[in-house]
DNA sequence: CATTTGACGCCAA
DNA sequence: TTTGGCGCCAAAT
């Protein structure tokens, strides 16, 4: 299990409506200060299968996303996450 | 194999 | 309070 797997796993284990930090799933992933590591990952190995839309920054801000920030927004807003 | 990038986070000014 | 700069880890080139 190397460490993307791991944000691969946690990502996908995030209920809907909830939202994680990227900090905080790098916290998960067993190095709380990989957050870099983490947006690195699923920037470059993006993948349909994990909801990544619901990982947002510390700040709380959305972050970005490979199919358009204006759609992850969208559907952080649709699944109630975001306000 | 070494260097640069990358969807971030925190500290300082 | 807002803006700028530095530091961090892992992956990709």
């Amino acid at each position: 299990m190397t460490f993307k797997e791991k944000v691969f796993n946690i990502v996908k284990g995030i209920p809907e409506g909830e939202t994680l930090t990227y900090k905080e799933v790098a916290k998960r992933a067993g190095s709380p200060n990989a957050y870099r590591a983490v947006g690195s990952i699923l920037g470059t190995n993006y993948d349909s299968n994990i909801p990544c839309h619901r990982v947002l920054r510390s700040d709380g801000g959305v972050g970005g996303y490979n199919r358009g920030i204006e759609n992850k927004k969208k559907i952080l807003k649709k699944e109630g996450a975001l306000a």
